[in-house]
DNA sequence: TATGGCCTGTGG
DNA sequence: CCACAGGCCATA
């Protein structure tokens, strides 16, 4: 279930357990991950991998000749390793690396994707500023984000507008900046889209912190509206409200965002 | 810009 | 049984 600071750590997680491993074997164990061909997946047999990394919410895999496996968990995607072939609960692939060291995209919805990059062929583009870019500063966020007829809400959702962010941390940012997440996103003044910037960083920053690495199925009392309906806002005691917004729930406090 | 579809699981 | 799930794409 991840979002950008639970794709860094699996990405980290990754980097840490195959890097410098060569891959040995590919076996697919969902229908799901087969449309749009596997071969160039399974070409990347006999290959060392030399790092792994994180763009927005995709995962590169970056083997020594240059081509670059890609991964998207969607909903429900994640990575298990194991000493072991026995696969786990809603394995989907499986990839064995030199030192006997088994891979597995565990992912229950099967909406993930796995696709190769050719060696030298450019990262498709579509996707915003990165939201952990340091040099992302909020004059640019703006320039984003004018001219979209859409709810605030809506535009962090959009890869093209600002890539990472999804559905939790648009509401937790939200939150923190305490802005009206129905607020039209052309309407925003520099300083409130600052405070949305802020509000991302403190999100994802916190997220990345609590995490650590990898475990972050855990706990949702990191988290200050999301999935607290009827609670308490732990800033001004009002209750957490939901709305609906383009078929995603909404978490939020009517007193406080405005 | 809004909608349905992809998939399977969980909780009310 | 139904609603909903931390995402994205193709389509209208």
């Amino acid at each position: 279930m991840p979002e950008l600071p639970e794709v860094e750590a699996a990405a980290r997680y990754l980097h840490d357990a195959i890097s410098g491993r060569t891959l040995r074997q590919v076996t697919w164990l969902h229908a799901s991950l087969q449309r749009g061909g596997t071969a160039a997946v399974e070409a990347l047999v006999g290959t060392r991998v030399h790092r792994v990394h994180r763009v927005a919410k995709w995962q590169e895999i970056v083997f020594a000749d240059g081509a670059v496996l890609v991964v998207h968990f969607r909903m429900t995607g994640d990575w298990s390793v194991t000493p072991s072939v026995e696969a786990p609960r809603h394995a989907r692939a499986h990839f064995t690396f030199s030192g006997g060291r088994h891979l597995w995209l565990v992912d229950p919805r099967a909406l993930a994707r796995v696709e190769v990059r050719a060696p030298g062929v450019e990262a498709r583009g579509r996707t915003g500023p990165d939201a952990l870019d340091p040099t992302l500063d909020a004059a640019t966020l703006r320039a984003r984000l004018a001219g979209r007829r859409i709810s605030v809400k809506a535009a962090l959702l959009d890869q093209s507008v600002i890539a990472g962010v999804g559905n939790i941390y648009a509401a937790e940012s939200l939150w923190h900046a305490r802005i009206d997440p129905r607020t039209s996103a052309q309407q925003l003044s520099k300083a409130r889209v600052a405070r949305i910037l802020d509000g991302i960083r403190w999100c994802m920053g916190l997220a990345l912190d609590q995490i650590g690495r990898h475990q972050y199925g855990t706990a949702t009392d990191r988290f200050a509206v999301y999935d607290r309906e009827g609670e308490p806002c732990s800033r001004c005691g009002a209750p957490i409200a939901r709305i609906t917004q383009g078929q995603r729930s909404t978490y939020w406090c009517r007193r406080c965002q405005r």
